[in-house]
DNA sequence: GTCTATAGCCAGATAGAC
DNA sequence: GTCTATCTGGCTATAGAC
């Protein structure tokens, strides 16, 4: 059992604030309801937590330590880009299909408060992507995938995983189905997001 | 000189009202902000407006209907698919750098609000793309493009083009380079793109 | 139509009993 | 540590003078 899952008040008051927060933001988000989601008083989340904002804070690193860790590891493994892509996307996709709101949630309150990046930079484990793009220049000059700018493959590899789950409303309307028949177009792409990537950069 | 672009006060009260609302959020606005960018008085606001809440979904629909023509007209024009492809990467990129939290704003709201979408379908204009669908199907019987589902194809084109921009604090971080470079890879994208998924379908 | 002043409410935070 | 009751500030909205 790791530390998250322990059943202390400070991980229930936790876990419940991020159900809040994940759906309604850091400004919808009251702390009565909080108080309600875990069952206690809403004093507590003052005595524990001290603040809204410093709650509010926990929760949202919590989250980010949920999914960066992931695209770093597989960003830094041992495999070759192909795989990466593969693998990136179908872990993703498993991923926030359990977690429907966390991709949102991170989006927003970054682009709420774009300088709180920095604070992350700065921690060990944040995703860099420089082995990466020494693995794509390479394939490149061998001649093996056309060329292209790395980091623009890069974008283009988070932006066909993420977009599809934050612009979920938006794209059910454009393609006018409902919401089970778009759950299956999300299962669909754990395996078409890689192939329709790899078509577009192979030779 | 259109309608929006008149200075009545409904206009200039709008404009403000786009800025602040854009920027932070309903829930996160103020009106106290809104009237202090527009020069007038809170009162104001409410004569105008009566509510907060009428006064977001005012802003919301103009900020709606700037963007959601441009697609519907590209999907629909007398065009081939790889136009179409081109087209709408192009002028949507031009189109957000000059408006850059116009996407993050609609995304979001509708998260909020998933059910707002059954408003705006109702309405004219709102993107259809059955006539893209039917090219793409053309396309590959006619074993010119690969075999793709024309609704992944659908949800790559808007994703490879919308996300850059709303994940813009995190893409950022993660690629550790500053606001100039990151403009002009945005720059770059408006064919780098449509390249990209010309590439992926093309047999 | 435009302003000032204020009503009324609601949410975050705290005091203090247990 | 946990609760109830309450304070305090800030925000939407309106009343009413001009």
């Amino acid at each position: 059992m790791t530390v998250e899952e322990q059943s202390t008040p400070e991980n229930n008051i936790l876990k419940a604030a991020k159900e809040i927060f994940q759906k309604k933001g850091m400004a919808a988000a009251r702390m009565q309801e909080i108080a309600d989601e875990a069952g206690i008083n809403k004093a507590m989340l003052h005595y524990y937590y001290r603040s809204k904002e410093l709650l509010f804070e926990a929760v949202f690193k919590s989250a980010f330590h949920m999914l960066a860790p992931q695209l770093n590891e597989i960003m830094n493994a041992d495999t070759s880009v192909f795989e990466k892509i593969k693998n990136f996307s179908s872990n993703y996709i498993s991923f926030v299909l359990k977690h429907p709101y966390l991709p949102n949630f991170i989006i927003q309150e970054l682009n709420r408060n774009p300088e709180f990046v920095k604070n992350l930079i700065a921690e060990k484990n944040f995703p860099n992507i420089s082995k990466f793009k020494q693995q794509v220049n390479h394939k490149i000059e061998a001649g093996e995938i056309r060329p292209i700018n790395p980091e623009q493959l890069f974008i283009n590899i988070i932006s066909l995983n993420i977009f599809p789950f934050i612009g979920a409303p938006l794209l059910k309307g454009f393609v006018n189905i409902n919401d089970e028949a778009y759950k299956q177009l999300m299962e669909d792409r754990k395996t078409e997001v890689a192939d329709f990537i790899i078509n577009a950069i192979k030779i």
